[in-house]
DNA sequence: GCAAAGTGTCATGGT
DNA sequence: CGACCATGACACTTT
């Protein structure tokens, strides 16, 4: 608050100083700021009042300009998608429509959250003020990776299996929360694998989309393709894959993530705000995310070629945008589709330039992005080689930092020096266990989230990671706990080549395993407690047989005392002829089996005394 | 930073 | 023989 009524304010600076002081001392007595401060309320509720407006009116604009682009698209009936009308007779004139219809598309078209249009407005101009959006250079980033969307649309036919990729069946996404759809996003960021791949299948798709590229031709990572942004001349109808609506979509269900930054940014721009970042400013806060690079690519050209040179009024008036608006139109909104599409997309852009990334060729797992582990047998590379948690930990590192608003040094290690990339490559295969943060240059940059991606590593295991990566296209669960005969027969009835039937096979093992070794420890537990209270009932046991053995000695020896008293009165009883006592230590008593006692003198002579000293008691 | 607990994985042997 | 399970051992992660 205090921030915001500084400028409200007409106080100097040395008078908000004072009267913050004074009321921080006040707050340190338990009142409020509010409390003592009448012309301050007003000045709050004037401001929240001019804001409402402010609100309401870009509202309306934006309802407008919907309305407008709605009107320039057509609902297809056969797939309830909006579909561009007719292209613009120039392209000039819809340099400032195309992030409305993407926006369109997403909201009208495909609403599958449940939040109208207008809500959706209404939220992220809550969440993110106008303003900031134009200086939030990473919501910007984060709009921009969506873009790979278009990949379905080029990519080769070779790939049937891409659209029913497992990450569809995804049950989790539903139920997910706003966090937990940004960690899925990262999840979907973050698979180099599924990059690689995707990649790979695209390099015939290459060829139609060739870029102007700043870097050298040396570059080779996938990755870098999306830095090469096309030249406003190419941007024609391939640009209409650009921008995939369905990423925006996608994106619009993380209300954490950048996309509403994004789209708050791309309805300022529709609006012709004041945008005060420069065009510099610009290619760094969508270099730094990989996969943005397709929607920057075209939205500003400018960025790789000049590195930053054009200023930002030349950026909205540029066709590139255009792609964006045509393929906003574009069918599915799904959340995998959007990854598939995100990840096919990444060669559409790298068409500039060289990428060997051909699954065997060159190292794909070398390349920057990484690790891309195609082809591998799980057990025999996947844990040495790609060390899938540092990887998808790398990538989701990687992408965070489209969300560090101020991070521009992202940008600066991704553009730069494939020989540095090459080298944190050779870290990677001298270090596989290292974790990927040490390991790439760009993500010792200050986007260290640990703790989502933790979260994030802890949500997606490795094996659904490698699924994912090989695309294989049955969930995890299935592949563990089906039985051998449905098992087999979902094997039979899908395509799989040989690393995914190894990825498949040795996910079965470890998820089989991996039970097993849970029951396992969960007995050894249940042993040890069984174990542990045996013990404690044996030693109860033992306890309660020592006081009895106690019990039993102490009446023993009462006993005995008894006996002996009795004893001796018997014995002083006893008189012989002459009337005398029998001297204990010279006679003593015994009783035959048959109850008859006898006085039996010690001495040996005994015997016959006994016969003649029978006692009749 | 360290130790203990927890977890995943592999190798091995048994069913 | 293959699939499965149980378990010790190891490495790594989490607490």
């Amino acid at each position: 608050m205090m921030e915001m009524e500084v400028p409200v304010m007409n106080v100097s600076q040395q008078d908000m100083e004072l009267i913050d002081i004074l009321w921080r001392q006040d707050i340190d007595l338990g009142a409020r700021r509010e409390v003592f401060d009448y012309s301050h309320r007003q000045k709050e509720h004037e401001l929240q009042r001019q804001r409402e407006l402010e609100e309401e009116k870009r509202l309306q604009l934006l309802r407008e300009q919907e309305k407008a682009l709605l009107e320039q698209l057509q609902l297809d009936e056969e797939t309830g998608e909006y579909i561009p009308r007719p292209p613009p007779s120039t392209p000039l004139q819809s340099a400032a429509t195309p992030l409305e219809v993407t926006q369109n598309a997403n909201f009208t078209g495909e609403d599958g959250d449940g939040m109208s249009f207008d809500e959706c407005l209404q939220l992220l101009a809550e969440t993110f003020p106008l303003v900031e959006a134009t200086e939030d250079t990473p919501v910007g980033v984060d709009t921009t990776v969506p873009a790979p969307s278009n990949s379905h649309i080029m990519m080769s036919p070779e790939q049937p299996a891409l659209p029913q990729t497992p990450l569809s069946p995804d049950p989790l996404v539903p139920q997910r929360t706003s966090l937990d759809l940004e960690q899925a996003w990262m999840e979907l960021l973050s698979l180099p694998e599924l990059q690689q791949c995707l990649n790979m299948q695209m390099e015939d798709t290459l060829e139609t989309t060739a870029y102007p590229v700043t870097n050298s031709p040396e570059v080779q990572d996938a990755n870098y393709s999306f830095y090469p942004l096309p030249n406003l001349t190419d941007v024609g109808p391939n640009n209409v894959d650009v921008c995939p609506p369905e990423m925006l979509h996608a994106l619009d269900t993380f209300p954490n993530v950048a996309p509403p930054d994004s789209l708050n940014q791309m309805t300022a721009k529709a609006l012709q705000l004041n945008t005060s970042f420069s065009a510099d400013n610009f290619c760094d806060m969508f270099y730094p995310n990989p996969i943005l690079s397709t929607k920057e690519s075209t939205d500003n050209p400018h960025c790789l070629e000049g590195n930053g040179s054009s200023t930002l009024s030349e950026v909205p008036n540029k066709p590139a945008f255009q792609p964006m608006d045509i393929h906003s139109l574009s069918p599915g909104d799904t959340f995998e589709r959007c990854k598939q599409e995100v990840m096919a997309e990444l060669p559409d852009s790298d068409s500039g330039i060289s990428l060997n990334t051909s699954p065997n060729a060159s190292s794909p797992e070398k390349s920057v992005s990484g690790d891309g582990s195609f082809g591998f047998s799980d057990s025999d590379m996947d844990e040495p080689d790609l060390n899938p948690g540092s990887e998808e930990s790398d990538y989701s590192e990687m992408f965070c930092l489209n969300f560090q608003p101020d991070d521009l040094q992202p940008a600066a290690s991704l553009l730069a020096p494939v020989g540095q990339q090459q080298q944190q490559q050779e870290k990677k295969l001298k270090q596989p266990r290292t974790e990927p943060a040490e390991e790439t240059g760009h993500n010792k940059a200050p986007f260290t989230k640990d703790k989502q991606r933790k979260t994030y590593e802890v949500r997606l295991s490795r094996d659904e990671q490698r699924a994912k990566a090989l695309q294989i296209p049955f969930t995890v669960d299935m592949i563990i706990n089906l039985p051998v005969d449905d098992f087999n027969e979902m094997l039979s009835k899908h395509q799989l080549n040989e690393a995914q039937l190894a990825l498949v096979r040795d996910i079965r093992r470890r998820g089989k395993n991996k039970v097993a070794a849970q029951n396992c420890r969960k007995r050894k537990m249940e042993n040890i407690v069984e174990l542990e209270y045996d013990l404690d009932s044996l030693k109860e046991q033992k306890e309660r047989l020592l006081r009895e053995k106690s019990q039993n000695d102490s009446n023993l020896r009462e006993m005995k005392l008894q006996l002996n008293s009795l004893y001796l009165e018997v014995f002083s009883m006893l008189r012989d002829e002459e009337g005398n006592s029998y001297s204990p230590s010279d006679y003593s008593l015994q009783q035959t089996s048959d109850g008859s006692v006898f006085l039996v003198p010690r001495t040996k002579k005994t015997p016959v005394k006994n016969k003649n000293k029978h006692l009749s008691l």
